[in-house]
DNA sequence: TGTACATCAGTGAACGCGCGTTCACTGATGTAC
DNA sequence: TGTACATCAGTGAACGCGCGTTCACTGATGTAC
């Protein structure tokens, strides 16, 4: 006797998408067929549009589901780095390495940035999606610059910075970690690149 | 009476490439269709596979011309920098001034690389491709490497500093850059990216 | 507790369209003698 | 300068396959009375 805590639909609807994730994050959304995620799951193609409208149904689903699980995951990381220090930089700090040190840990790389994919094939889907790429760069910009601003309150900047475009520092050196680790089969490069961002942080707020 | 400095055949490559690649960078390799490449071009699909034998080799001859066009820029930008000041810290320093600027000039941001882009639909190439890309990175990282390298011969850095994660870096911004500048339409944020990491270079060496 | 009905989570078959690729052919230009 | 042949840069028609989508149907589970 199992508690059932997700109908079968959900936990199929799941399955799904996790077979098309890992699939357009290796070839891209066009080229992932239903066909093919249907054999995968065992399912048959009416099956899929049971739980899927359409084909954009299914990337609209993929991106909202990618945005949720990186904001858990950050609020997570940063619960666990706000228990560590109170000090508004500190904390930071170990926000970035304690991040850092799980994409380390995942044993073939990060799996790859829903939202980073969809923007070289962002003429494939229809202005919802790309209105949800959107606002997850936005939110996460909005997070860190919180974050960079009470650094700021306590730790006055040793240099002049923009702290819109040092927020965004971090997804830009996030993603382009991700395609670097892909592109080089060197899946350390990630967390390399985030403790550099986590060196020029330091360096902007304590100097070097 | 005009000069011709390229045949026929391979001003029609060029269109077709041309073509090819913005059509990639905006909806990704397989949903861009011969079809639409060569009723844009004005030719029949046979005129196509005279000059590809293949998808494929479309794939590999834009990702062959991409990181050759790619280095000439950095080239020449280098060679403007380099006369500007003869100290290589300094001459890095313009490099990426120079750099940040052209990107800020062009009217539409940076339409996008190729290379990034391939990233994303790896498992659609054959190994050729791949590694045309990883090469590509490799080459980056070559040459920014031995410019870090010139450097930390005149000034020591301040703070200890893996010098490939450095030259790496770059690529990431780039390729991070590249990639905000779409999601959020803001043209602006992929040179403002590379002043960042002119920024970085600058306190890593003279400190802040 | 039994019955009627509704909803859930799918099945199976069919569709039309567009895709990448092939093949036999062709007119214009270049080259050898 | 003329002729024969080769190469260049394509054309036109046909192919088979796989794709996304639709539609009528179904068995299992849940809910109301």
């Amino acid at each position: 006797m199992t508690i059932q805590v997700v109908s079968k639909g959900e936990q199929t609807r799941q399955r799904l998408m996790d077979i098309a994730q890992s699939s357009v994050l290796e070839k891209g959304f066009s080229a992932t067929s239903i066909e093919e995620i249907i054999t995968e799951a065992g399912i048959t193609k009416s099956g899929f549009f049971y739980h899927f409208k359409d084909k954009n149904d299914l990337a609209k689903s993929l991106v909202e589901r990618y945005i949720q699980d990186e904001g858990s995951l950050m609020d997570e990381v940063f619960a666990q780095a706000d228990s560590l220090s109170e000090d508004p930089l500190h904390s930071f700090l170990i926000f970035l390495k304690l991040l850092s040190d799980r994409f380390a840990d995942l044993p073939n790389g990060h799996p790859g940035c829903i939202v980073a994919s969809c923007c070289y094939q962002e003429q494939l889907f229809n202005q919802d999606v790309r209105d949800l790429c959107a606002g997850g760069h936005m939110t996460w910009r909005r997070v860190m610059r919180k974050r960079l601003d009470r650094i700021a309150e306590k730790y006055p900047p040793k240099v002049e910075i923009d702290f819109d475009a040092l927020a965004d520092m971090f997804s830009a050196l996030a993603d382009g970690g991700i395609i670097l680790s892909r592109s080089l089969k060197a899946p350390a490069k990630l967390s390399e690149q985030i403790m550099l961002y986590r060196g020029f942080v330091r360096a902007v707020f304590e100097g070097t």
